[in-house]
DNA sequence: CCCGCTTCTTGACAATTGTCAAGTATTTGC
DNA sequence: GCAAATACTTGACAATTGTCAAGAAGCGGG
């Protein structure tokens, strides 16, 4: 009983202790999404929390764990964006036009998350720290992409024509240059994004 | 007469003066290319030159005018990469192989320095200063991609089906995630390219 | 040879940063 | 309610950075 009582209450401070490690990671995406991987120091993100600089350093080992731990909360949010329309179109034209869409919305309503993947993902590139992450969610993101894409060549009655690797690398391509566009203040941007997105499915198509 | 020594001396001043700029603007650039723009001080850039850190505040006014004026180097060495290729093919599938092959050259022998334009093109999404060279250079960049494109669709016979963003757009994502393979150690990853890259450019035609 | 102009070096500055130790406040178990 | 564990704050540290001033070194003309 004495085993189960300090398992019990090791439980509960484990859930806070990871409660407040997520309330400070979300004060920290914030933060980067706001400022830039690199403009952001400790202290602005305890400045975007309600405590001081000083607790990042009780709920986190350093810097990069912190990081890091923000980047796999990141991930979580965006691998399922568009699994709801692939689980509800029922005919490709349905799914490209929801697909186009839903690419055009979160390009509106999430920018600064999206600027700070392209900048995570491009640290990583000279910071070895975070290259393993950065591939992971990378890959991630692909496998959604082809999830639409698989869906839409079934819906179509058609094959596809392309590796995984490719249908992203086209797909990535055209919204960065949408979030360049609509960041440097072209207010076009989601719209032509919508038009680009739905251009490329057929492309895929053998 | 004294007029016309003064101006050659001036001139001459004026050449030694650019000269040195251009030579400490190539250390820069050499730098930036290894270590990334956040992680690249002044100093760092002097270690790279014969000289002190102090000269750089000599010929440069500050940071940002050595940045951007680095970045605008850059640019005179990229924007005329294909268009030899654009001038000699005489048959569209001549064109595309060369393109293909191009892409995969600068891929494997100009590595740090794309990357270092990524990184650029990225830093201008939060820091406003470097942001119209930034586009300038983008720009350029879409203007090398469609006298290709365009090219290959006048010795293809066939109309154009694209915009010029859209096309850029397509060939830098591909692009881009090559660069990413390949320096993730994937040695695929230009041998890829070039497949990937004469895999984009018919579905642009009509 | 010397004066003046340029080029470049040296050293210092203030600001910022990650890190951490010491101490305070809060919560928890009994 | 009390002692101990947990949670949090504060202030300091060493390192790094852009900037700049003071002066040394090099050089060209008279």
């Amino acid at each position: 009983m004495e085993e189960r009582k300090r398992e019990r209450i090791a439980r509960r401070q484990v859930d806070k202790f990871a409660e407040r490690r997520d309330q400070l990671a979300a004060a920290a995406l914030q933060t980067l999404a706001e400022l830039g991987f690199v403009n952001t120091s400790l202290r602005d993100i305890a400045q975007h929390s309600e405590f001081s600089h000083g607790v990042l350093h009780y709920y986190f080992a350093d810097k990069s764990e912190l990081i890091t731990y923000c980047v796999r909360q990141y991930k979580a949010e965006c691998v399922t964006r568009y699994d709801a329309i692939v689980a509800t179109a029922t005919a490709a034209d349905e799914l490209r036009a929801g697909f186009g869409a839903a690419m055009a919305g979160t390009l509106r309503d999430d920018v600064t998350m999206h600027r700070l993947w392209y900048d995570l993902r491009n640290q990583s590139l000279f910071e070895e720290k975070f290259r393993t992450d950065v591939a992971e969610i990378d890959h991630s993101l692909q496998l959604m992409i082809w999830r639409i894409v698989t869906r839409y060549a079934e819906l179509s009655g058609r094959d596809l024509a392309v590796t995984p690797a490719f249908a992203y690398a086209l797909l990535d391509g055209v919204f960065q240059h949408a979030l360049l566009r609509h960041l440097s203040g072209d207010p076009a941007a989601t719209h032509d994004l919508d038009e680009q997105v739905r251009q490329v499915l057929p492309t895929l198509l053998g």
